[in-house]
DNA sequence: GTGTATTCTCACGCTAGGGTTAGATTTGGA
DNA sequence: TCCAAATCTAACCCTAGCGTGAGAATACAC
């Protein structure tokens, strides 16, 4: 393997759809290290390397995060044979999954409370009623006589 | 209004179940100012205060950044009228359902994708077959004929 | 040899919400 | 007056994934 069969971090970076700041931290993080150095220090890269970088953009879609990704397909696992690469891949997204899913549930959840509170500002907002005095809202309200919405209730 | 009425951070952020940390961030971020400055800095606050951090914790319950909740609770409106004050609440709402929506838009399609590739992961997480040379995957599977799923395109 | 395009290594910035020191000062009671 | 507890400011740290420079050095063609 001479220099000849290499290109230079720029033309790897078109190649492979990213840019060097990106390519440099995926480095930092030992997620694809560059084939060789130069003595002045340039990196150069094998091409074929622009399908480890394809590997890791789709780990990223499916919402990994990177620090991840290297526990997957960092370089530590270069030699692993393919049932042990599968296994890691599966065990990943699985966990992965979980979290999503709890995720989603608390975004779901906040959804919900942001719905209840926004219909009960529409009431409000045309509403001519003047809370009494000591505090700023009517719960319930004196014109739907719905209570306040909990993720309301310090806000008047 | 003497120093009497006062209480000193320690106390008020006990009071208004937070801590001393972020009570100085909210003044740093403009959301809530103490009340008095001792000549010696130190901050004294109203108990009634309490009341504007719950209103804070509401809106950030809401999902809200804390910099836009400075917007429509910040110490610049504290001379608003009601109508305005529910106006800016409503708007931002609003604003805030529009974000979430898109925001779970999202991770409802990365989970989606998630699923799909732990399907395929499954199928050859149980399959002996090797894949043909030059590349790692069979496309479409041998044993159940199901083709690559996007998300994994690369990652064989 | 020389010009110029490319790349190098720091290193700070961003979002959000604080955590966690360090060292200096203030407060308030005994 | 003195001491301990509380508080002060300032500053750096964290997650994630880079963006955006500055200023120096390299690679390569002519």
């Amino acid at each position: 393997m001479t220099k000849q069969d290499l290109i230079k971090i720029g033309e790897f970076a078109t190649l492979a759809g990213t840019n060097l700041r990106t390519l440099r931290y995926y480095e930092e993080l030992g997620l694809l290290t560059p084939t060789l150095r130069s003595e002045g220090g340039f990196r150069y890269y094998r091409r074929a390397s622009a399908q480890r970088v394809a590997m890791i953009r789709d780990l990223q879609e499916l919402g990994l995060p990177l620090e991840r990704i290297r526990e997957i397909v960092g370089e530590a696992h270069e030699n692993g044979d393919r049932a042990a690469f599968i296994q890691r891949i599966r065990q990943a997204l699985e966990e992965h999954e979980l979290l999503l899913a709890a995720h989603l549930q608390g975004l779901l959840a906040q959804r919900e409370r942001l719905a209840t509170a926004i219909a009960k500002i529409r009431d409000c907002s045309c509403c001519d009623e003047v809370p009494g005095a000591g505090n700023n809202f009517c719960d319930p309200c004196g014109s739907t006589g719905k209570g306040l919405p909990e993720g309301l209730r310090a806000l008047f």
